[in-house]
DNA sequence: GCATTCTGCAA
DNA sequence: TATTGCAGAATGC
């Protein structure tokens, strides 16, 4: 195996010499000592690569990852190097740029911030941008403002600045609320760049902003929403050449780290000033791209809206019963104790067994236990290794236990109620908008949407999620069969679609149309390799998948898929022109037209073009989900806000939302909230919503 | 302190 | 060798 230079450092090397070149001359002042030692043993392959970046810029041809793996395929380096890397942006490292000019103005009096005020007025439409003391919108000071509405010229408005410097010519108080009208008023139409983020802070500070037309971040991830860095600073290199000021150089890194509030005035205002001034000029060179790409609808209509949906859910936070999970955590220390002894008396001696190094050093040396599989750097312990070695041994099935239990108190049991906002009493987790690729939202700090359920020890985790008081009760909506039922819509298949429309069991009728068998002949066993299969196929699983996961032999799984497929013709087409349209225009796209480029469709290595194909086939339907939920979530923040309903929409976890509603409004949000959810957008099938009714989470799905 | 790897939770 | 995510813990520099 080879040590790790991960995307990140590759990266960072990238953007701090900005050509291949320039690594290969400065290879000796490269700080780790590994890294440093691999690419010096490398040198032929930094030279090919600088190859093949000047072949690109001469003739003009888009190069991949593949391109590099055609000329050296068994080199890892290179892989690393270079993975998760847009090379388009790597060849804007050796393109000469043109030098980025910008004047900015510190608005530093009652005069001047009028004179700012009147001309944002004139303007009409504009960026901005906040300096604030902390990542946390709740916790977070305004430090100043930052605004620009023409390329090149910016305005940095102070709020706190650090003693000893400039001072400020009024009180937080007093310019926050002289500038509230700006930000309040719906006709002036603000860009930022995550936009959610200023506009929580200023929420916090008393300051309701609309108008919010557009976001660069929002945008550059409509326009490519696979991995690419989409913060202000690479957007800012790969668009204008221009290396901001990094944010280290400001407040430093680590222990060392300083608070915004403490940088003087002449360092923050140049700063902040490039912010506004490049979400600016981002917006005027991303919008029209928006527009040729046919993605205005979806920006405008969906995401854009989504953004203060989001930012009201998050605000809103959820209940947690930290006492219950308090009790939990003493339970599963006593059970992990027990485990642990156990474990120690089998191993025959004492170790730490969270450690796969140590615990594959006792399985596979001490023990001589057979080795399943190897993972890049040793064996491998994961659950499918220790449930095989399970069947011959009693210390893989501890094992098993102790890493179920150990997993669920570290992840959930223990670190949910440290996140308890002392503020709020409540759970804030963020939705990001622009991290997956297929449109989906994702949930961080913490993350929310993968709180256990599949076991029972797992399920009480979900108790411990509440309503704020016994008022109010939870009410758990989600879409039924979602997937499959887009599936049913994209494939026109008459036998799919018939299942949503006689809502019947589609697994169920799945199993007896493949076995052809009657639906009340169908064993349980059937039904559930049935639904494997189902899902499967969604995801463009292969034989081998099915029968290592149905434990069935691969002929029988190849034949199942084989019934499958003419059980459901219209399925088979619509992966086949899929593919098809993949290949030729190089992206699918979903319902609302979202799209996702899929550049190794066409790679000649088998398993690269193989995984491309299934992404291909799984965007249209995850995506399309996406796009479903988003919809009905506006409508839905729409309903509650022009009915001055007490309800809260709380969660979101892709196919399932989650609401805190007072008891006399019960009756009518479930029939509202099924109402919007299943009307969002028109398919060609049913779509149906299952909603339950709880005093936690548990009960109300 | 930071990046990487392995592991495992959800839809 | 079924997709998309996030995070804890260990490890190594």
């Amino acid at each position: 195996g080879v040590p790790g230079i991960g995307p990140k450092t590759a990266l960072s090397l990238l953007q701090e010499w900005k050509s291949i070149d320039n690594i290969i001359n400065n290879l000796d002042s490269i700080p780790r000592a590994s890294t440093r030692n691999k690419l010096k043993d490398n040198l032929e392959i930094l030279e090919l690569s600088k190859k093949l970046v000047t072949i690109h810029c001469n003739v003009g041809i888009d190069f991949s990852l593949e391109d590099f793996k055609a000329v050296e395929p068994d080199d890892d380096i290179l892989m690393q190097l270079f993975q998760g890397l847009e090379f388009a942006s790597l060849l804007d490292f050796v393109k000469p740029q043109p030098k980025v000019e910008m004047d900015y103005r510190v608005v530093n009096s009652e005069d001047a911030l009028h004179t700012l005020i009147a001309d944002l007025w004139k303007a009409g439409t504009w960026a901005f941008d906040l300096e604030t003391t902390s990542l946390n919108p709740l916790h977070a000071e305004i430090v100043g403002f930052s605004f620009s509405f023409r390329q090149g010229e910016a305005f940095y408005v102070p709020v706190l600045l650090p003693p000893l410097d400039t001072e400020v010519w009024a009180d937080p108080k007093t310019i926050i609320s002289t500038l509230q009208p700006l930000f309040e008023d719906e006709s002036l139409k603000k860009c930022g760049h995550n936009i959610k983020f200023d506009t929580a802070v200023l929420k916090n500070n008393g300051v309701e902003v609309h108008g919010i037309d557009f976001d660069t971040m929002v945008a550059s991830y409509l326009l490519n929403p696979s991995g690419r860095q989409i913060n202000l600073d690479s957007l800012s290199l790969e668009h204008f050449g221009h290396k901001k000021i990094s944010i280290t150089e400001l407040i430093g890194s680590g222990k060392n780290q300083r608070s915004m509030a403490e940088v003087p005035l002449d360092q923050i205002a140049p700063y902040a000033s490039e912010d506004a001034d490049f979400t600016w000029r981002l917006r005027e060179k991303l919008e029209p791209q928006i527009e040729e790409l046919h993605l205005k609808a979806l920006n405008e209509e969906v995401e854009i809206p989504l953004i203060g949906v989001l930012l009201q859910m998050e605000c809103n936070g959820v209940s947690l019963d930290s006492g219950f999970l308090g009790q939990m955590s003493i339970d599963l220390q006593k059970q992990l104790n027990t485990l642990i002894l156990e474990i120690y008396k089998e191993a025959g001696e004492e170790f730490n067994i969270n450690s796969t190094k140590q615990l594959s050093h006792i399985l596979f040396e001490k023990l001589e236990m057979p080795v399943v599989r190897r993972t890049k750097t040793g064996y491998s312990t994961d659950v499918s290794v220790l449930e095989t070695l399970a069947k011959n041994y009693s210390l893989p099935k501890t094992l098993l236990e102790y890493r179920q239990l150990s997993k669920l108190k570290s992840t959930y049991v223990d670190a949910l109620p440290r996140l308890i906002d002392p503020k709020t009493k409540r759970v804030h987790t963020s939705f990001n908008q622009t991290i997956a690729a297929t449109g989906r939202l994702s949930s961080s700090n913490p993350n929310l949407q993968n709180i256990p359920i599949r076991t029972e020890i797992g399920r009480q985790i979900r108790k411990a999620f509440v309503p704020q008081n016994e008022n109010y009760v939870l009410l758990d909506a989600d879409y039924s069969q979602i997937e499959l039922r887009i599936m049913a819509h994209y494939s026109e298949d008459k036998n799919l679609r018939q299942a949503f429309i006689d809502e019947t069991d589609v697994h169920r009728r799945t199993a007896a149309l493949v076995f052809k068998l009657d639906e009340q002949d169908v064993s349980n066993d059937l039904r559930r390799r049935a639904k494997e299969v189902n899902f499967g196929i969604m995801y463009g699983m292969g034989a081998y998948g099915l029968s290592s996961r149905l434990d069935i032999p691969l002929e029988e799984a190849d034949e199942f898929i084989k019934a499958y497929f003419a059980t459901y013709p219209g399925v088979q087409k619509f992966m086949d022109s899929t593919l098809d349209s993949a290949r030729k225009n190089g992206y699918v796209t979903t319902l609302l037209n979202r799209r996702r480029y899929l550049p190794e469709i066409n790679s000649d290595n088998r398993q690269v073009r193989q995984f491309a194909e299934r992404t291909a086939i799984n965007m249209p339907i995850q995506g399309s989900a996406a796009d479903l939920i988003k919809v009905a979530m506006i409508r839905l923040h729409e309903t509650l806000k022009r009915g001055k309903f007490k309800t809260k929409m709380i969660l979101q976890v892709h196919d399932e939302l989650v609401f805190e509603v007072p008891k006399d409004e019960v009756e009518n949000m479930q029939k509202l909230v099924r109402q919007e959810m299943e009307n969002a957008i028109k398919i060609d099938v049913p779509i149906k919503v299952d909603i339950g009714i709880g005093d936690n989470w548990l009960e109300a799905h």
